[in-house]
DNA sequence: TATTTTTGTTTGATATATCAAATAAATATG
DNA sequence: CATATTTATTTGATATATCAAACAAAAATA
């Protein structure tokens, strides 16, 4: 496909942002892929979410705030993870209003045998692509995520 | 956020996959804000799969091949859509397995009053990005979706 | 202090994503 | 021609996305 520059009405699929949708669902399949291989059991969302918790000590919302995940999908995401005993949670003992997660042993030894794989579909995703054409895609998609949330609200 | 080169190690949330997810997931935002302020119960992907049928005359896969969409989604997606009225559905009369899918005068009345918001929607989005950063844009995330694609196969 | 507001999380309802399995029609093959 | 294979779509099961409403605990206010 080539992108359309001096269209008067640009389609759907001659924009870039059609362009992004494209990326990041061929991105996810690699992903999920490569992850079943390693464990069957975990989705790509769940991945990361356990890497998150593992790096950094918060409740449960600012994780979802960091992964992008919506709180009522957190909380779902979450139960998932604690049934299949990756995760423990526990009332936080100052606010009972907070949740505090902690990776189980289980997890921790799921999370050694993921990270080689994330760092390998990274790799994968990113092979031949510059230091300078990352941060050029860096920079315009941080440009065009501002220009969305400030007309957001 | 900064987007960090020189790390070991690049922590989930450091990587510009991360950044399109976190693109894509604003522009949807808004575009399903914007949308419903035209059309209440219309969805992004709805409205994106009413402009690709009335723009291709192709059959129900090629249009889920065409914005991404699993054929099982799709499937979902139009049953919904014709239960509110935006399409129909027949079978084709040469080939009984293919889907045929017109666009009702409901539809086309949804389009008409659709599409000036999805042009807002994406001038809001690229506002301040130059042709040649659109370009730029682009050629990254085809060079990755081919690597991506390539080994998933 | 009693009441109101805010904060963190959950639940319900509906839409979409994904994989596997099922179906029916068309095509290929013996 | 009968059977096997392929193609287009559907269905089932489970995961995630999103909005609105509910809830309980904490904080602010009268």
């Amino acid at each position: 496909m080539i992108y359309q520059i001096n269209m008067k009405f640009k389609t759907p699929t001659s924009t870039v942002l059609y362009s992004i949708e494209e990326t990041i669902k061929a991105y996810r399949r690699l992903s999920q892929k490569n992850i079943s291989e390693v464990i069957p059991d975990i989705t790509v969302d769940q991945a990361l979410i356990l890497i998150v918790i593992n790096q950094n000590d918060k409740t449960q919302s600012e994780i979802a705030d960091l992964v992008f995940k919506d709180y009522a999908s957190m909380t779902r995401i979450v139960n998932l993870m604690v049934s299949k005993d990756y995760l423990d949670k526990t009332v936080d003992a100052e606010d009972k209003r907070k949740t505090k997660l902690t990776i189980t042993e289980k997890g921790k030894r799921v999370i050694k045998k993921l990270k080689p794989m994330i760092t390998k579909n990274r790799e994968t995703a990113l092979a031949g692509v510059s230091e300078e054409e990352m941060l050029q895609l860096f920079n315009i998609l941080q440009k065009i995520t501002k220009n969305c949330q400030s007309n957001t609200h």
